[in-house]
DNA sequence: TGCCCAAGTTATCACCGATAACTTGGGAGA
DNA sequence: TCTCCCAAGTTATCGGTGATAACTTGGGCA
């Protein structure tokens, strides 16, 4: 009764589902392969590591917002872009469990340099050097990665209900408010909205006259 | 012939120092034992677990620097301070092997906030909202953890000769021109001081007198 | 029809974090 | 000074991990 049905594919879909289950601590090659009803070093035949599955998984993960990752939509300009790939990034990597550590596990985006290219082209030819551009570019990413991970690790530690040592606000009332915000998870909306707000807002100051881009 | 020897304190530096030869990866509790001339379950009589022991040291990290952590040079307004600081915290994770790495394991920096409550209370005197404080000291916080994991993560990888498929320049030459710039360490530095720059210059935008600050 | 090899299997390795139960030696109290 | 107690070590072991080697099998092609 050998199964005789793995592929590339099923086994990155079935992990993906298995990720939303079990989280990305839980995932291990024989609760996986447990869930394609195969043994353990099955999969080996289909992928070199699990660094290698774990980056078939990232990739995957992207499929369905590639349409707005890989061309612009009709009359935007590099910003809107920008905020729409953003958001879009982030979208992605929230509607799965624990998807920012997953998204950390895919170190080049193969698939998502035409989209990067456009995106150059298009900042360079607002007046941006390509070097501002890109670093422009890589400082959204960290905030998405950040912010999505901070989200993500709060969601998971509040399952298990948490042991973390209260902040006393008579001592640190700023802190204590700041932190305190965040069991409303309606605000990391915010948070990233607004952190991105800035990153455009600076990318932006650097394309004024009087100040131009110190590395153009 | 028993050590008798043990407490925190040494265990968490010859941590520190064990981390810089093996990596977090090759960081295991046996081979810390080892490193301090004793059996590996003698560690849980001072860490509950792993995961405490690499708080304690994420925490002892940063005591070179707490002097500038805690409170603003002379003279300093708040964007001076918050690029300071920002200065020394990537200073300090760059200072040991996945420091960056390393600080992912801290997630409550009870240390830091009496600083952090200070640089709220300048930065809302300057005219901020306490919740765009916050947000904004945050967005320089994933700045700083992404560029220094990123820089971390290429470090260790060019050790092991690395198999990334190279860029198509005919395809993406900005990419490729892009991802090329970061074989040079010396280009970490320019990427972080200018998303730095990107973020501050956003937030004094936000605070000048036409565009007031959204949030407040 | 017969054979070959890809895609599975079983067995096993070297490790990991963690826990339970045992041992020991230094210091406090009578 | 003697005693006893318990903190801080020890050994033994558990369940789990990624990975590799060697064996088996069955479907498709010459």
């Amino acid at each position: 009764m050998t199964s005789r049905k793995l592929d590339r594919r099923t086994v990155v879909e079935t992990a993906l589902r298995l990720l939303n289950d079990v989280g990305m601590d839980g995932l291990s090659l024989r609760r996986l392969a447990q869930e394609l009803g195969v043994q353990g070093p099955a999969l080996y035949r289909h992928f070199a590591s699990k660094q290698d599955l774990l980056r078939a998984m990232a990739d995957a993960m992207f499929i369905p917002e590639m349409a707005i990752l890989e061309r612009p939509p009709p009359r935007a300009d590099w910003a809107a872009w920008l905020i729409a790939r953003s958001r879009a990034v982030r979208r992605v990597m929230l509607s799965y469990r624990d998807g920012g550590r997953l998204k950390e596990h895919l170190h080049y985006p193969s698939d998502q340099w035409p989209g990067l290219e456009l995106l150059l082209q298009m900042m360079e030819d607002a007046g941006f050097a390509v070097d501002s551009a890109w670093y422009g570019i890589s400082t959204v990413g960290n905030h998405i990665l950040g912010t999505v991970v901070a989200q993500q690790e709060l969601q998971a530690r509040q399952e298990v209900p948490a042991v973390h040592p209260p902040i006393d606000p008579a001592r640190f009332p700023r802190v204590a408010h700041a932190t305190s915000m965040r069991s409303d998870g309606r605000d990391f909306d915010r948070e990233f909205e607004y952190g991105l707000h800035l990153i455009i807002s600076g990318l932006r100051a650097s394309l004024k006259p009087g100040q131009h881009d110190p590395l153009r």
